[in-house]
DNA sequence: CTGTTAGCGCTTTCAT
DNA sequence: ATGAAAGCGCTAACAG
């Protein structure tokens, strides 16, 4: 049933070696009859080597580990983000034959025992703040990227002569500040600012986004007013202080349709009393009126790219143009939620 | 560094049997001194087992397969229902200390190959007809749970006595059925059903809850009429159709928002004008106006009873009590997109 | 209570 | 051009 090499070598009346040297195409000394013989007994029993065995041989395996940090029991994958992160994943891994193993990690130890137990190729990493990113780069020897974390400019140095460390993630500044470049062209000029509560110390996407819409304000001559920002739990105040703004920059499409919604409730309409653009462009962007404006941030191509990287250092291609760091550009998609005013 | 059972053995002078012993609680002819040593060492250098090595000793390594079965190229795990059931595993998994290893597959023979690669301890299995997953079960042999496959009563005794294999899924037929009855007992008489283009001839979720559709109507004296089943490549003739029913059935939350959405467009209002309800309960069913009446499938319990079954013979556990399919209920959420007559 | 040993399936020198 | 043999890290008889 499960034929091993041994096995086909001697249905082949050849050595081991030679079948081993077949498979893995270094058949420069193997006379042709040979690779001939052996490949038609693979194919005939249906032989497919054995991970374990390799791995343990070589002290590497075709295995990805795909590691999302949380401090939750278990990350929440029902976030479009890690749906279409693991479908971008997935392309790769199959077009080049690796495997993905999925883990949830709550502290940086747990990387430890995995990275032990399994002979990784390289990892991506998820929901890595620098302070963890930092930590896990101490245990992790092998290839990794890590998607959507941010670290410190200064850090940066350091971090130019280490090894096979990549990063993949959007221009989260960049496209906050086209966020409100698009309202302000379309007439807009108080423009407010709703996200998830975060710690603002730490540096990551959301302070990104909050930096590029700052950024975007000046840059058109509009003053940032930190009374037009709020967070998710304070969707009361949004509505109390629509006068104040006739836009609203939000950093989800989730939390853009949660307004959307109260909006709707209080007898408020989208785009007429208050334009909402976000960030995002889940497939639900379309399917609600107001059609959300949204930006898209090609979260499958995101994934893509992060194994895309590894692979690289992985399979010991020459790495001459690959940057260490890819910043993704995100594109507008205009629908209905923003007036002209 | 990384540091094996050889050199802990050397450590603590003893065997490595002894060492292993200790590592397997086969401690019963161990002194409680050489335990402790062990231990020690153990903690102190960090030590996780070499998977690899365990796998290929005991031909059985600790990982889950998790195959997605699908006729495009990658399955799409940005449908909410993956990220639920994965969720769901990974929480066993955890648990359990196994891990899961992810794959997308369009034929039964990617399993042989995957299979041969790695010896897996089990499987979950999402997406399979009744066909694919016959062939998946000549392939394999260990432990496995089909997720909302659904099999032909002829067929079920010969599975009844198939070994390690089981089914979870939805109670289909009897939840559409219980949307039916609280339509009517909402005041509604004339139902319509919306869902998803799919083979008739096969035997699936879709089937089985136009099957609960059905005997809804016939138990609540209502006839059944071809007419007033739409798929969703005809929104346009549902809405065209919209007197001949009060209320909707649609297969989908995702489905229903698209629709709630055309109708809004073309100025109608809902629950007014038609009522509303549907499955699957995601999170944006409550973000919408109005908030979906829907039902909760519980996706992610699903995922952590699927596993729970295979890891019964996978433990060897007992297993009297283990039932070979395991049909879950769903629970309505009963919010605004349903008008009471 | 502890150690010796063979072997899981594969790769890789080193011979021939 | 092909083969023999050692060894990756671990387990499980079997011996003592």
């Amino acid at each position: 049933m499960k034929i091993t090499i041994k096995e086909i070598a001697k249905l082949a009346n050849v050595s081991m070696t030679t079948v081993s040297n077949v498979m893995n195409n270094r058949t420069n000394k193997v006379s042709q009859e040979t690779i001939d013989k052996i490949n038609n007994i693979i194919k005939e029993y249906n032989y497919t080597p054995n991970m374990n065995a390799k791995a343990l041989v070589n002290s590497s395996s075709k295995l990805i580990g795909l590691l999302f940090y949380t401090e939750q029991e278990i990350y929440n994958f029902n976030d479009p983000f890690a749906g279409q992160l693991l479908e971008g994943i997935e392309t790769i891994s199959r077009k080049e034959n690796y495997f993905v193993l999925i883990q949830t990690i709550n502290s940086v130890d747990d990387i430890g025992v995995i990275r032990n137990n399994w002979q990784f190729s390289g990892f991506i990493g998820v929901g890595f703040k620098q302070q963890t990113m930092l930590e896990a780069m101490e245990i992790i020897q092998e290839p990794i990227t890590f998607i959507d974390t941010y670290y410190d400019e200064i850090k940066l140095k350091e971090f130019k002569d280490k090894e096979n460390l990549y990063f993949v993630r959007s221009d989260d500044k960049k496209i906050a500040h086209d966020l409100v470049s698009h309202l302000v062209d379309r007439g807009h000029r108080d423009i407010a600012f709703l996200t998830y509560r975060v710690n603002l110390k730490e540096h990551g996407v959301i302070q990104e986004r909050l930096a590029g819409y700052r950024d975007g304000l000046v840059a058109h001559d509009l003053g940032f007013d930190s009374k037009l920002v709020f967070y998710n739990d304070q969707l009361d105040q949004v509505i109390e202080n629509i006068n104040h703004y006739s836009a609203i920059i939000v950093t989800a499409d989730l939390l853009a349709i949660q307004l959307i919604s109260q909006l709707k409730e209080q007898g408020f309409s989208v785009p007429d009393d208050c334009s909402v653009i976000s960030f995002d462009n889940i497939q639900f962007s379309e399917l609600i009126s107001p059609k959300l404006t949204t930006m898209n941030l090609f979260q499958n191509v995101k994934g893509e790219v992060a194994l895309g990287q590894i692979m690289v250092p992985i399979k010991g291609t020459p790495k001459e143009n690959i940057q260490q760091t890819i910043i993704m550009d995100g594109e507008l998609e205009v629908r209905e939620s923003v007036k002209q005013m």
